[in-house]
DNA sequence: TTTCATACTTACATTTTTGTGCGTACTTCT
DNA sequence: AGAAGTACGCACAAAAATGTAAGTATGAAA
C-alpha cells in the first residue's frame, strides 16, 4: 500500500517540495507581511490598506492580497456598487499567522538601535 | 530644538523609509527564514546548512548569511586551514527572532492540511 | 464640466533576484 | 593519479518581482 512513500505526510519547510514552503513564502513575501499587520486592526478597503503600508504599489497590493485570499488567510468581500467597494478582513486562520508575523514584527522594532548598533559596515 | 521632527524615532515597519523595513525583509527574504530555522539546532558549517535547506544554491546561501551576520543575527567563525572551515551561529539576538520565525513556521506546518483543503483554485 | 475617488486589470519597462558554471588551494578518498 | 570535498567570489544569463501608465464605469465634489 504505502512501499517507500511518506515524503509529504509531515509538512517541512525545509523540503522544497513540501506545500508548506510555498505558503511561508507567501505570508512572508514583501507586501504580505505587511498586509496580514495592518489587517490586524480590522476590517478595511483597498485604498486603506495601500494608504497604511507604505510604498506598495496598487499592482502588488492587489495580488498580494489574491495570494493571501487563495491560502484562507484573507476574506474579499466585494459589493457589487457604482463606485467599486471591497473589503478585506482576516479569516480566523488568517488571525494566528498575523499574530505570529506581528510577534516577529514588534521584536524587530524593539530591537532595531541594537540591531543598528551592531550592523557591520560593509563586507 | 526639535520642531517638527520625530519622523523616525519610532520604528514602524509600516513606513517604508524606516530601517526596520528593510531588516524585517532580510529576515524574511526567501532563503533568511530557513536559515534561522536550521541554525537554531545549533552551529553548522555552510555545506551541512545547504544541505539542509533544501534548494539554496550556493550563492544565496552565501548572500543570506552574509546579510543576516550585518545584521547582527549570526556569527560567522572562519578558521584559516586550508580546506576551508567556517561555523555558523545565532548570536543572542538571532535566537530570539529565530524563535518568532520558528513560531511561525511551525504555525503554517501544523495548519498545512486546512490550508490546501480551503485554498481557492484560480482567480 | 472637468476632476477625483473607487478597485482593480492589463501591457510594457525596469529592477531585483536567482541560477550556472568557473576558479581556488590543498587534503583525503578511490 | 584523478576525483571529490571545502567555502566561497565573480562574471554572465535567465527568470521573477515590481513599478508605471493607462483604462473602466459612475457618482460626487469643485
Amino acid at each position: 500500500m504505502s512501499e517507500t512513500a511518506s515524503q509529504d505526510q509531515i509538512p517541512d519547510v525545509l523540503n522544497d517540495k513540501c506545500p508548506s514552503r510555498q505558503v511561508l513564502n507567501h505570508v512572508t513575501s514583501r507586501w504580505g507581511v505587511l498586509a496580514l499587520l495592518v489587517l490586524q486592526d480590522g476590517t478595511q478597503r483597498f485604498s486603506m490598506l495601500r494608504r497604511r503600508i507604505g510604498g506598495v504599489s496598487e499592482r502588488m497590493l492587489a495580488q498580494t492580497l489574491r495570494v493571501l485570499e487563495e491560502d484562507g488567510f484573507i476574506l474579499r468581500r466585494a459589493y457589487p456598487v457604482v463606485p467599486p467597494h471591497v473589503e478585506y478582513e482576516l479569516t480566523p486562520l488568517g488571525r494566528v499567522v498575523a499574530e505570529k508575523v506581528h510577534a516577529l514584527a514588534l521584536c524587530i522594532e524593539g530591537n532595531l538601535d541594537h540591531i543598528l548598533r551592531a550592523q557591520k559596515p560593509r563586507g
